[in-house]
DNA sequence: ATCACAGCTGGGAGCGCTCCCACCGTACCT
DNA sequence: AGGTACGGTGGGAGCGCTCCCAGCTGTGAT
């Protein structure tokens, strides 16, 4: 496939080599300057600089990443499924914010989008062979064998969200628990009896956190879980349907649900309607991302949003600290959690 | 920043020398092997194939980079407008397009985000050192100077979507016009007399296109364009919403709109609500795009829909021939432009 | 004046590959 | 028998950089 490419071209660019005769300075002492080590006089420094200007002179990245044994790149692998699963725009603003922490960084950002197992197999012997200084993992399942082969090659890594309450790879989470809770809470205080939840799939721990944050503020109202007011459902849109049929058969009464997604919210206001159910007035609706969806539904969906962007900063931020001072092997690993905010609109 | 960045690892990994020794043979015929030479007799084949398994071999991309003086990357480049400009279905649908594409070659996808003119000069800089072996441009703007120094520096590229009408560089783009066509002639086919059309930014071809689109298959119905009938915004969902209350105000009596955006059919949409006229009974609305907003509109919003995965898809096949076969210059750059299909909602 | 010890500097060695050329053997000519 | 050709092979010479050590200079202490 790759074989019959032709040459990059490239040859005629200045090298090191080069900018230093033109210095009247060693290849050494160029090579300091470029990777600013303080150990060079000012006069060399300046000279290099300009020969450098002159020439203009742009570092090989694969020579020196050749020769330092380092890749001077990060991957970020994304399991295709999330990024149907996910509404699209967790997706493009992690993407974002880890684009923008990494700007002024000399790191490159190597994407991958893992389809099949042997897709996996394929990432696993490139991660293996050390071909990357770091790895940015979107969304893992608990049963993922990615971070821990990881770990046992001492490949630093970091999670957008945890596998479980007691994950041991660096990770950066929203506050799932916390949003879900001032979710149920903003429902409850706008004088909701019967409030529902429409959950994740409950093998994944975010979809754990979202229905023990609409636990907590149940019991915080000084109120009983009623089982025939959860009811599970899968992320999407047709879970999300499903979902509300079940709780409106069980529970006609109910006046307020939350739904651990907008897009499973989108779905529970198709069947609102089609049952005379209005929103907000017989039922308020409250969803989670706050994803454009949410903001295109009608009427607009009052949804918990999450700092992505700010979360794809932060894993940056963290597998910098973990590439850089990863001497000691014992220290307490970096996990974060980031803050959500309830956005209010017309459906609650 | 990356100065103190410890070594990645990876030594003790084996290298092609070992390999060789442990087949018993040359490191010549272990690389005619790997990179699948047919002039290597079976007998070695298999034994260097036997090595390699045995030692778990996989090979340094790095050091082959270096060697053959190619990159083995192409670089995906979204200038950052465009990621919230474009409704974001449209930026990753074409990343899912990209990478599945990619996945059976062994080119790596290296993403980049252009938010300031201090990147652009930086990725300017990074493409003149030949550091990857082709570059995927994603809505490229007429004045933007990237396709022409990558022609100047003999750098494959391809376009998603054309500056102009004499596009000179390879690109993939979306049948526009026929898109916006069609959904007009179904405005007017479904009674609309009077249809009215809210566009792009007309300094964007792909706004001139939509346009374009509409003026045919108004003329084609043996109507007259009326100007009156034409407001011009720039793709979001405010500009959508002052588009149609201008068009309300010139032309109180329109029943049918098309907007070249989904997200500006939004705005459309409750400028519509707000001036107390139904979708679909009153006015007829129609967008472009085919993006979750369409789908989760009240009511469902009819569509152009593009192929935007297969758009990414046909990306890499084009620059991949463009990396291949660059052999004789003036050979005709290929372009292509992929059709559209409009997706029927209860807007219209 | 002598010695020690910094701070700078030059350049050899090597990272793991590809490219390419010389070379080997065998099969097939004349 | 000697010549020719060609598929197959080994290994030297780099690719452009970083690492590191030896060496060189100038300063201050003795």
């Amino acid at each position: 496939m790759a074989g019959t490419r032709r040459h990059g071209g490239g040859r005629g660019r200045p090298t090191l080599e080069e900018v230093a005769a033109r210095a009247g300075v060693g290849r050494g002492t160029v090579s300091r300057v470029i990777n600013g080590s303080p150990r060079v006089s000012d006069r060399t420094r300046t000279a290099v600089e300009q020969a450098v200007a002159e020439l203009g002179y742009v570092p090989n990245r694969v020579a020196r990443a050749l020769a330092a044994n380092r890749a001077d790149a990060v991957a970020l692998v994304i399991p295709e499924p999330e990024t149907r699963l996910f509404a699209e725009p967790y997706f493009s603003d992690i993407i974002r914010g880890v684009g923008a922490e990494l700007a002024d960084t000399d790191l490159q950002l190597l994407l991958t989008l893992i389809r099949t197992p042997k897709e996996r197999q394929r990432l696993a012997d490139y991660l293996s062979a050390h071909r990357v200084d770091g790895v940015l993992l979107v969304s893992v399942h608990a049963d993922d064998p990615l971070p821990d082969l990881l770990e046992r090659i001492e490949m630093p890594a970091v999670l957008s969200g945890r596998r479980s309450a007691h994950e041991t790879v660096p990770y950066v989470d929203s506050d799932n628990t916390g949003g879900a809770q001032s979710a149920v809470e903003h429902l409850i205080g706008r004088g909701r009896g019967t409030v529902a939840t429409i959950t994740g799939p409950l093998d994944m721990y975010v979809a754990q956190c979202r229905l023990e944050g609409y636990h907590a503020a149940v019991r915080a109202a000084g109120r009983e879980v009623d089982p025939e007011l959860v009811a599970s459902a899968d992320f999407t849109e047709e879970g999300g349907r499903r979902a509300m049929r079940q709780l409106l058969s069980q529970r006609p009464d109910l006046d307020g649900v939350f739904a651990a997604s907008d897009v499973m919210a989108a779905g529970a206001r198709q069947v609102l309607r089609e049952n005379g159910r209005g929103v907000p007035d017989d039922v308020a609706l409250v969803g989670f991302e706050d994803s454009a969806v949410a903001r295109h539904m009608d009427p607009p969906l009052t949804s918990v949003r999450q700092a992505t962007e700010e979360m794809g900063r932060a894993m940056v931020r963290v597998l910098l600290e973990e590439i850089g001072g990863r001497s000691d092997r014992t220290a307490k690993r970096p996990q974060m959690v980031l803050p959500t905010q309830l956005v209010r609109r017309e459906s609650s």
